[in-house]
RNA sequence: GGCGGGAUUCCAGAGCGGUCAAAUGGGGCGGACUGUAAAUCCGCUGGCUACGCCUUCGCAGGUUCGAAUCCUGCUCCCGCCA
């Protein structure tokens, strides 16, 4: 018999990898209650693409569906109006509206790739957030400046004199609201999302709901190894990334941070019996199938190392067309338009050997070539950067 | 509302009349090396058919042979007091 069949069994299994689940036993109390959960997640569609990171927390959702609880994505698209001042030193700026419509449908399709479609409720938070003034002044007297400005962001940013809008101090009470009006009994998150979590719990009780469950993962880091994955740290990986890419940046990640993507990410134990570089590429080769379809991860690794184990070409090669305007081709400014650099960058790298035509070092002199000698050549830069040219 | 401080190149942050396209760090890019797009080391990092020229230091004017540096106004930000 499955042991997730019991309450008990069913929150030590859904808490196995997870951080915190506050209140003590609440979590296993009300899957005691044998209905489906609720279970809210919310997302802030502030980039188009969700990354690994976000797939560790959709993952536990799919999990509460899994034991056939109902889950419920927010998009925030109120909420990115504002933006969530988590983790964060400075203001963020305001998104308009249409970027973040675009944002919301890409997450909710990217989304899908780890949810199941059929226990899935979607929810737009834009769609109760805009509430007016007396139900806005009915939320704002459910809780104290102090209680906000506590916390552990706003504390540090209070203390080194970053700037701190009203709107953001406001955020976590909208989060919170979210809950009374989803009717959550089960909320999840990063750790960093702690106290946005049991915001939304108080506010359920000052409108007279039961409060809510909270669970928080942990938070995968990021490429470098070092910062929580994050879109405006750079340090992430799309799930809707070409598999070459997903396979390339996977490899890039340190060595140490292989015992959390492989627990986070494949829900099992790094294997101690290949070498850190053999299981970094099974970690890459199962991400890009998992996320850019069966069979990319192994394609993705024959052209890593064709290009940059043995240094060979690539097989794919975009094509460029060049008009010449005449028999001599000025290099800076074929580079400049084929890698969309200026002409003083393409100089410097010219000079600093960074310039390849099929794959032979070109020298930096002259600068004026034959068009002839060019033509129907792969002009690379660095490792990768490629073109065929093809000039008129 | 009053008083004081600040806005610098992608970011952070020096500079306080010429030697400033602007220190230093981060990031990014190129090279070497590597199992790796990691680490480490080296170099580059405004633009321009280019040993010279052009445009940058919040915005607009002004002083000066010459301004990122001085003056005036404006915009935005921060702090203190109310």
């Amino acid at each position: 018999m499955d042991e997730r069949s019991t309450p008990g069994g069913a929150a030590r299994w859904l808490t196995r990898n997870s951080v915190e689940c506050l209140p003590d036993g609440d979590l296993e109390r009300k899957l005691a209650e044998g209905r489906p959960l609720r279970v809210k997640l919310g997302v802030d569609p502030t980039a188009p693409d969700l990354t690994l990171g976000h797939t560790v927390v959709l993952q536990k959702l799919a999990e509460f569906q899994q034991l056939g609880h109902t889950a419920v994505l927010i998009i925030g698209d109120g909420t990115t109006q504002v933006g969530d001042p988590s983790g964060r030193s400075s203001t963020r700026p305001m998104l308009d509206p249409e970027q973040i419509a675009a944002n919301a449908a890409t997450y909710q399709e990217q989304a899908f790739k780890i949810l199941d479609r059929d226990r899935t409720e979607i929810r737009h938070n834009a769609d109760w957030l805009m509430m007016g003034m007396p139900a806005l002044f009915r939320l704002l007297s459910t809780t104290t400046v102090a209680t906000v400005v506590e916390r552990e962001d706003f504390a540090r940013r209070l203390a080194d004199r970053t700037p701190i809008s009203m709107l953001e101090l406001l955020y976590p009470l909208l989060q919170g609201y979210d809950s009374v009006a989803v009717r959550a009994d089960v909320e999840l998150g990063g750790t960093d999302q702690t106290f946005n979590l049991l915001m939304g719990r108080s506010i359920q009780r000052a409108y007279g709901l039961p409060g809510q469950a909270i669970l928080t993962v942990p938070l995968l880091v990021g490429t470098d190894g070092e910062k929580k994955m994050s879109k405006s740290l750079g340090n992430y990986v799309g799930v809707a990334e070409p598999a070459a890419e997903i396979y390339g940046k996977t490899l890039s990640v340190p060595d140490a941070a292989l015992p959390q993507w492989y627990d986070l990410l494949l829900g099992e134990p790094l294997p101690t019996d290949v070498s850190p570089r053999d299981a970094k590429r099974a970690l890459a080769r199962a991400l890009a199938d998992r996320f850019a379809g069966p069979g990319r991860g192994a394609e993705a690794e024959a052209a890593f190392d064709r290009v940059f184990v043995r240094g060979e070409l690539p097989i794919q090669v975009p094509e460029f067309h060049y008009d010449t305007g005449g028999e001599a081709v000025h290099l800076p400014a074929l580079m400049a338009a084929a890698f969309r650099l200026s002409t003083s960058e393409a100089r410097r790298l010219l000079s600093q050997g960074g310039v390849r035509l099929d794959g032979e070092p070109l020298a930096a002199e002259p600068l004026d070539r034959d068009a002839v000698a060019l033509g129907g050549r792969v002009l690379s830069l660095g490792k990768r950067r490629h073109v065929r040219l093809h000039l008129t």
